[in-house]
RNA sequence: UCCUCAGUAGCUCAAUGGUAGAGCAUUCGGCUGUUAACCGAAGGGUUGUAGGUUCGAGUCCUACCUGAGGAGCCA
């Protein structure tokens, strides 16, 4: 294993003088006259560590085998380089093979691959300086999201991944079964599959959200979040889909709203700020190759207050916007994406909360405005990314979600403990859900979400 | 799922319907405290697949496969 302080990140800070023993996977390696220059990177920072052979420490055979993606230890001393591009270089004394990468077959050059290249050999793209810096970021992004529930008192709640209840509308879900599908067991009466001998009794399927029961827990701990994966079995094949994803999704109880938003845009600019603090260089990175106002863009963020505009007053500037719609605007009909970019990167050119949805285009567990027309719904727009938080108050008035199940021909025995929680010690509360991915675009400045999360799950891809 | 675009050497890309090329990678040789090192040479292709039009197809047509982008769905 390589202790903390013999990490190339660490092994850069040192000063020139100090033995130490490096170890990575090639990056290049140039021969000069009787000496070599191997870069090499384990994966802690993006930048490399540089190591010199004088070619009498290391034969020419073994020299051979030192290639791109291979494996090596070396042990030597830290000193001076005089040489541009680092302030320090590894004088190696021993040079190990620990794993050779024949070129012949090694996929990766050192050259630059595009990252569609990249996604086919998803074991070895990691090694590349994008995808490190992906990696390393998500790392700390998903760090920050617990420091900042940890620090606020929430509750951070395990939620099911096997879940019964198939009638939370927020998408297709996969379906989970022993039963054997070349020869299903079938009801004598209708030839209906018979669920009851499935493994829980009844069809089980992947969960699409954590949100109920986030609820229960909300109504017992206050504030409570989750964080883990979700599934959607939709045949979405668009930059900013996975059928394996994760979610964030907090729940708080004795909050409306306004609440709901202001930890919304509290919590968005915290992550943005964590992630500049520590991945300062992975930032800079993305912004010299991929995102040109990465950084601006970021700051700007995280330090300008959030639009809130209601729904209303969104339809109203978009009909009034000097366009042509693909999509007509009307009240009652959903926002379509080019209306979405047109608040975000043309009106206000910063994220954009929107709120108060007319109902019919909303679940039916959002609470109800005083106009009857509208819930207390918000999304959360972000420029280039689209919709990166949905949420809302939860209805807590019995009489009136149960209205609004029956009015939406869902059964109200379905959500017998759901209502329960309405009849029993219910309060108003509040929660959304953050799509981590789509964070990780937004902090990262990629443009496909298959590209900041290890193993993407997407229609016909569940390779590694 | 629909629409659009693309698919040529291991990778990144060229090639007015007329002999398939370059850079990098690989192999060999040379030079050099190098920085995606550099210089020279060599090997490497059934142009995604199957049909069709044509004297002749990488190029035009059809279908399919794969990928990307847009849309829908959403986070």
């Amino acid at each position: 294993m390589i202790k903390s302080h013999e990490s190339i990140r660490n092994l850069l800070q040192l000063a020139p003088g100090t033995a130490v023993t490096a170890r990575g996977w090639v990056k290049t390696r140039r021969d000069s006259k009787g000496v070599h220059f191997i870069q090499i990177n384990d994966g802690s920072c993006l930048k490399d560590l540089q190591v010199v052979m004088e070619a009498d420490r290391a034969p020419a055979d073994l020299i051979a085998k030192v290639t791109t993606g291979a494996c090596i230890r070396v042990e030597g001393e830290m000193v001076e380089s005089p040489g541009k591009g680092q302030a320090v270089e590894l004088r190696g004394h021993s040079l190990e093979l620990l794993g050779a990468a024949p070129p012949e077959s090694y996929p990766l050059q050192k050259k630059k691959h595009t990252l569609e290249t990249l996604r086919e050999f998803g074991h070895f793209r990691a090694r590349s300086n994008t995808f490190g810096a992906v990696f390393r970021v998500r790392n700390a992004l998903a760090f920050a999201v617990h420091k900042f529930f940890q620090e606020r008192g929430f509750l951070y709640v395990h939620t099911p991944i096997l879940t019964t209840s198939d009638a939370e509308g927020a998408g297709a879900m996969f379906q989970v079964t022993t039963l054997d599908l070349s020869n299903p067991p079938r009801l004598p009466t209708t030839g209906a599959i018979d669920y009851s001998q499935d493994f829980f009794g009844k069809p089980a399927y992947l969960t699409v959200s954590g949100q109920l029961e986030a609820e229960i827990f909300a109504l017992a701990f206050s504030n409570v979040y989750t964080f883990g994966p979700t599934f959607r079995a939709e045949n979405s094949n668009t930059p900013r889909h996975l059928a394996e994803f994760w979610m964030i999704e907090p729940e708080m109880a004795f909050c409306d709203l306004t609440g709901n938003m202001e930890l919304a845009e509290e919590f968005l600019k915290y992550l943005i700020t964590y992630v500049m603090d520590h991945c300062a260089a992975d930032l800079e990175f993305f912004q010299q190759r991929y995102e040109p106002d990465l950084l601006a863009t970021l700051e700007h963020v995280a330090s300008s207050d959030f639009v809130r505009l209601p729904y209303t007053e969104a339809v109203k500037i978009l009909s009034q916007a000097s366009r042509q719609w693909e999509f007509p605007v009307a009240w009652g009909n959903d926002l379509q994406s080019e209306h979405e970019r047109y608040l975000t990167e043309e009106t206000f050119r910063k994220p954009v909360i929107v709120t108060d949805y007319p109902k019919q285009i909303k679940a039916f567990y959002m609470r109800l405005n005083e106009d009857g027309k509208t819930v207390r719904a918000m999304d959360v727009l972000a420029p280039g990314i689209g919709e990166i938080i949905g949420g809302s108050q939860r209805e807590e008035r019995e009489e009136v979600l149960v209205a609004r199940i029956r009015e939406l021909g869902l059964k109200e025995e379905d959500y017998w403990w759901y209502l329960d929680l309405r009849r029993y010690g219910g309060v108003e509360h509040s929660g959304f859900g953050l799509g981590f991915e789509r964070m990780m675009m937004y902090v990262t400045g990629m443009k496909n979400i298959r590209d900041v999360i290890p193993f993407p799950r997407t229609p016909g891809h569940a390779d590694f």
